[in-house]
DNA sequence: CCCGATCGTTGGCATCGCCAACAAGTGGGT
DNA sequence: ACCCACTTGTTGGCGATGCCAACGATCGGG
């Protein structure tokens, strides 16, 4: 009997790993966006906005996984800071057309470089192809998903 | 030139993979939990005790990476469920040592198998080998930044 | 004996992800 | 033309998370 009120066995890592692993990167890729004061709203709506370009605000937050009203929040935000432009669609009294500034694409490079530099510390540790791997991996599972 | 109003480059995926995935074990990981009526905070607390034995508060904050203020109010959650006891340190009238209860036990124990399922729904499109892979890399990352 | 460090605790803050409700508007069916 | 289901933007709220500041009590070293 290897029982006792020894230490204990091994936690079963994979379960709480992915969990300690997210945290982690939360916090640096958090830490990195609030150094330029930004959030990671502010990021997934400029990133959809240029990709797949102009669109509502109900789309947007679809495509982005935000909800209705973090949309409206946001776009407040990056409209206030000149990133972002809201007018009424001409064909649809419901809808706003959300279009980014030329100003808004500076900043999204800008986050972009931020975000690269954050993921770069995270995964010091891999060798270039082990990042690629994991990326790979990542985006298998996130496919997925949905 | 194949510019234009058109969609746009692929956005440098890696950046905000990292974002998207973390986000989606998050969410998955706090929704197994929430069905059974715990926290992240809970887990931590818990595998952290069930490891390394037990401790003082400030000791499992540093154990599993939470703020002395958020081992406060977790410990009080855990204690009137009846999960741990604290008690104060006879050698130390500052701390309070903190032991798991069988009930406890019990319900880490649940609390494994209900994460393990979760994560077996997140990674369900990786192979084996592949899990083993994503494992090893994250322990890598992890200890790199312990 | 004094001073710096540690401990438990309280209270607060910003972000995040989500949900409910509402008014305005749209589109399809009849 | 009317009704009805649905969408959209907006407001307001909730709980979890991860932090930080301050406090009074206590401890340990000089």
């Amino acid at each position: 009997m290897e029982t006792s009120g020894a230490p204990r066995r091994l936690r079963g890592a994979a379960s709480w790993l992915l969990g300690q692993a997210t945290t982690h990167a939360h916090r640096l890729v958090s830490e990195a966006l609030g150094a330029v004061d930004a959030r990671r709203y502010h990021y997934s709506l400029l990133a959809a906005l240029d990709e797949f370009g102009p669109a509502s605000q109900a789309e947007l937050g679809r495509r982005g996984g935000l909800d209705r009203s973090d949309v409206v929040a946001t776009v407040n935000e990056l409209e206030q800071k000149g990133f972002v432009e809201r007018r009424p669609d001409p064909g649809d009294k419901r809808r706003n057309i959300v279009t980014v500034t030329p100003s808004g694409m500076a900043h999204l490079r800008h986050l972009d470089r931020v975000l690269g530099q954050a993921q770069e510390s995270l995964l010091a540790p891999l060798s270039e192809a082990e990042r690629e791997e994991l990326v790979r991996m990542l985006n298998t599972v996130l496919e997925h998903h949905g």
